[in-house]
DNA sequence: CACCAGGCAAGTA
DNA sequence: TACTTGCATGGT
């Protein structure tokens, strides 16, 4: 007969991870935004580029009256491109925008619920052919605007496991995924959630030059602790 | 002043 | 497949 471990189950730490990061600082209601364009812009605006620069750009994107679908698809790119300057990339960003406008307007009628009805694989499949879309601003519209149970990995994502050893550098976007998959219930709200929370505690103690003294997850910390 | 920020695509070997 | 580089602004 084979020998019972001694732990019934195995140990899922981003549980724990997750109790005392909702613990620290309580329901974040993510994405930072009202409607389903903004949160889309928000996600490609914010690729490498620090939120409150991004925030100018949406400021200014709402101010011109061009925060839809199809305003964002008749705007010249130069101007486009002059209203999101504080965002950084400003003239690749431009054109991600269009590029994501123009799917939506020649495959789906120009019709983001058209688009957003599609079956979660089948939908981050066309995402990512989007150029300028690649795996954390498609999972980001998957998990945010088009609410599907998808774990959205970021840079804070691998700087707090990494810290942990809970993952390695080498580790792909996936793998990383798989992780949270494996030991969360498939759970949008869950999802959601705690990506927000990450990045809350990212921002705050996960920064280039740890601040672990109030980290809340600093107990978890393996044997020999953070790198 | 140097370094950093909620990536991604295109080029090279 | 695995690396490298360009893209850019504003905050610390």
């Amino acid at each position: 007969m084979k020998e019972k471990k001694a732990r019934p189950t195995k140990r899922k730490p981003l549980n724990e991870a997750f109790d005392r990061l909702l613990e620290r600082w309580g329901p974040q209601h993510w994405w930072p935004g009202e409607t389903d364009i903004e949160i889309i812009a928000g996600a490609i605006l914010t690729q490498n580029t620090a939120w409150a620069n991004v925030e100018k750009a949406i400021r200014r994107l709402k101010e011109e009256k061009a925060l839809s679908l199809e305003a964002l698809h008749r705007t010249p790119l130069e101007t486009l491109a002059q209203w999101i300057r504080p965002a950084g990339y400003h003239n690749v960003k431009a054109r991600r925008l269009r590029a994501f406008t123009t799917l939506v307007t020649q495959a789906y009628e120009g019709r983001l619920d058209k688009l957003l009805a599609e079956e979660t694989d089948e939908l981050r499949r066309v995402l990512l052919r989007v150029n300028g879309i690649g795996p954390e601003t498609a999972d980001s519209i998957l998990l945010y605007v088009a609410r599907r149970p998808v774990f959205v990995v970021d840079a804070y994502t691998r700087r707090v496991l990494l810290r942990h050893r809970w993952i390695r550098e080498s580790d792909s976007y996936d793998e990383v995924a798989a992780l949270f998959r494996a030991q969360l219930s498939n759970e949008t709200a869950l999802f959601n959630e705690y990506h927000a929370l990450i990045v809350a505690l990212g921002k705050q103690h996960c920064r280039p030059t740890p601040q672990c003294g109030e980290c809340p997850l600093r107990e978890l910390l393996p044997p020999g602790g953070a790198a």
